[in-house]
DNA sequence: ATAGTGGTAGTTTTT
DNA sequence: CTACCACTAT
């Protein structure tokens, strides 16, 4: 038979066709290009998605049609940039579809990752107890390399370890040799190339005999597996049918093709993003991904979001304003159908102090007018900006929650307990070794390697441990005991592990800190963490992967209202709104960061960066900046409002100066 | 070999 | 100001 032109062409309709009534009327609740993008089934789709234009309701009314129009909600797979903001877009789904949602698959990239490899991971070498190691791990295993291989001698401008973690993480991310990081961005290291590909070598073979896996391992090896497993590929890529990826923008080279190969089956999958809104190139994102993203998937069907549901007129016309200068970018501009409201307040401040006198000022006085404490928030481009401003919140009662900056994790105390813990769920996992042994009294860095030589070839390392002699004897034997004893814990209970580990690091605490009693309160806190689960190895990839993003300051102080004001740096900050945002630091040299003056393409995200942080405002905004502070770093005075506000029509701010009480104006 | 001391360099953003 | 490194006394 062949099929000239008299045969008769009779089209199959697809199977996933509605086959019984959807159980809601999307287009009733969804504007026509949301509605569009919502609809797509099948293949690829790129929305591009101004900031407040409804990204995240696109994302929850396409998890539910397609659970509505029958698909299996397990074939689901949301890839989000915190797994909060997973939960909370299920959380929504649930609310429009019910409880099916649960089964929805969803993380961050990292976290799905971990899972897939403790799964599948034996084929390339990973037994499923692997560790994680977080970034303080990894730059103690740098040190711990650079002592082995003996490169410790190398003379006085070697890089610390932090540059080299740097270095070796950007190399991953980016998919590049070491040779062209380099030379390209440390190029004042460039003379040590030889020790440094060799540190290099050392480090991934460490990881590798270990069973340690690093941030960037959880995606170059899940990128590994299904670029040799084929197999492996096909089922991970048959169970998740239908992908969904928020923040594309921010996603970098190897997540893109992560991407690419669990998709490559079924090419079922949607990207979110705005190009706008990069501002992670630091960590190898590159808003080119996004605008890469039809020539990865040739057929996509893209969708463009630009009307903005949550700030006024007078927020928006600031924002779009701010993105004039910005040079490569899909063109949208945004609009809104809301009033005028009131315009953005450019606030001159004298110094730091004033500053945060007058924040907070204003906060108290918003909320006597009836502004929610946990409707405004605070942002700033570097967590150390808000040190003044904390403080003087606290001297007014001001209740705050702070994110980013320093975490809870990467306190000592913590990260001594957690290394206890993980050495009994992965005896082989020498920087946590390390750092246990190097509290036992008489241990040092010599006896410590010597040890660990021995430990991670024995069958029973803790007999090792009692057999060492000497002045730490009594230390090692100590330890032996205690790891053993959480070992021995009958159903694996964490938190019983836990419980049992800190008999026998108070003492150590006690010895080591002055400051103990509030760093007991720490791990009584890590103790009520541990309950929450019912086995080790969940509660320690929970902890590294998706570490609670509240500051220390934070977990001590129990939630006496429920209403806290918000503290956060503008990465943190992303994907949220707030009625009345206050952006504070607009002087040049801190925002932007005077580290971000060498290339134009830094400026650019940081450019980028107060765009995101003006537009999570709906209603009031506040940009405040100081115009005279002593900045340590540059030794001089920094006084020259940030540049970014150098172009924007004077029309567009209200300007503010503030006095003291009692002063005349100037 | 370890532990305590003193000097110095570098100081963002996150999984 | 702090964390990190090298040095020195035990």
């Amino acid at each position: 038979m062949d099929s000239n032109a008299n045969s008769k062409v009779y089209v199959l309709k697809r199977a996933e066709a509605p086959v019984r009534p959807l159980s809601r009327d999307y287009a009733q609740e969804l504007n026509p290009q949301q509605l569009a993008a919502v609809e797509v089934v099948d293949g690829p789709a790129l929305v591009i998605a101004g900031a407040g234009s409804g990204k995240t309701r696109v994302l929850v009314y396409r998890v539910a049609r397609l659970i509505d129009m029958g698909v299996d909600p397990a074939s689901i797979l949301l890839l989000t940039f915190t797994r909060k903001a997973a939960q909370e877009m299920l959380g929504r789904v649930g609310l429009l579809i019910g409880p099916q949602s649960d089964r929805v698959m969803g993380g961050t990239f990292h976290s799905v990752a971990n899972v897939l490899l403790r799964r599948y991971g034996r084929t390339i070498g990973l037994e499923p107890g692997f560790t994680i190691l977080d970034r303080g791990d990894s730059e103690d295993l740098v040190n711990l390399v650079r002592a082995q291989t003996g490169l410790t001698e190398t003379g006085k401008r070697f890089p610390r370890k932090k540059t080299i973690a740097d270095l070796f993480s950007k190399c991953a991310n980016t998919m590049q040799p070491l040779e062209d990081v380099l030379l390209t961005e440390y190029s004042h290291f460039g003379e040590y190339l030889g020790e440094l590909t060799k540190l290099q070598e050392a480090y991934e073979s460490t990881k590798r005999q270990r069973q340690l896996v690093d941030y960037d391992d959880l995606l170059t090896r899940l990128r590994e597996l299904l670029t040799v497993d084929e197999q492996a590929r096909r089922t991970i890529s048959a169970i998740y049918r239908y992908m969904l990826v928020d923040e594309y923008q921010d996603t970098n080279r190897l997540q893109a093709d992560v991407v690419r190969k669990l998709a490559a089956t079924h090419e079922n999958v949607m990207v979110v993003g705005d190009d706008s809104q990069s501002i992670y190139s630091f960590r190898g994102a590159s808003f080119q991904n996004i605008m890469e993203f039809p020539e990865l998937f040739p057929g996509t069907r893209m969708f463009k979001l630009e009307e903005n549901y949550r700030s006024t007129q007078s927020i928006l016309a600031l924002a779009n304003d701010i993105l004039k200068g910005a040079t490569e970018k899909y063109s949208k501009t945004l609009f809104t159908q809301k009033g005028l409201g009131e315009r953005p307040a450019l606030v001159e401040v004298i110094g730091e102090n004033s500053q945060s006198r007058f924040v907070a000022q204003k906060i108290l006085e918003l909320r006597e007018e009836g502004v929610p404490l946990d409707e405004m928030a605070v942002l700033f481009r570097s967590s150390f900006h808000a040190f003044d401003l904390e403080i003087e919140l606290t001297k007014r009662d001001v209740p705050f929650v702070k994110r980013g900056g320093f975490k809870f994790l990467e306190t000592a105390h913590v990260k001594d307990v957690l290394a206890h813990l993980r050495i009994v769920h992965n005896p082989l996992d020498t920087v946590s070794w390390n750092r246990s042994l190097l509290l036992v009294d008489g241990v040092g860095q010599k006896r410590s390697r010597d040890l660990m030589t021995q430990l991670v070839v024995s069958e029973a390392p803790y007999e090792v441990l009692r057999q060492g002699g000497g002045r730490s004897a009594l230390g090692l034997r100590n330890l032996a005991a205690a790891l053993e004893s959480v070992g021995n814990v009958e159903d694996g209970s964490p938190a019983d592990q836990v419980n049992r580990l800190l008999e026998y690091y108070y003492p150590i605490l006690k010895e080591q800190y002055d400051d103990y009693p509030k760093r007991i309160r720490d791990l009584e806190h890590l103790m009520v963490m541990a309950e929450r689960y019912g086995d080790l190895e969940a509660f320690l990839a929970d902890l590294t992967l998706e570490p609670p993003d509240e500051s220390v300051t934070a977990i001590e102080a129990p939630d006496r209202d429920d209403e806290r004001l918000v503290l956060s740096t503008i990465h943190s900050a992303k994907g949220l709104e707030w009625r009345c945002v206050f952006v504070i630091w607009l002087v040049d040299g801190r925002f932007p960061s005077s580290y971000s003056f060498l290339t134009e393409e830094e400026l650019e995200e940081e450019r980028r960066l107060l765009y995101v942080a003006v537009t999570r405002a709906k209603q009031f905004l506040y940009l405040t900046f100081p115009v005279q502070v002593y900045d340590k770093v540059t030794g001089s005075v920094l006084s020259k409002p940030s540049r970014f506000l150098d172009d924007v029509p004077a029309s567009l701010v209200e300007p503010w100066s503030v006095v003291e009480h009692g002063e005349p104006w100037r």
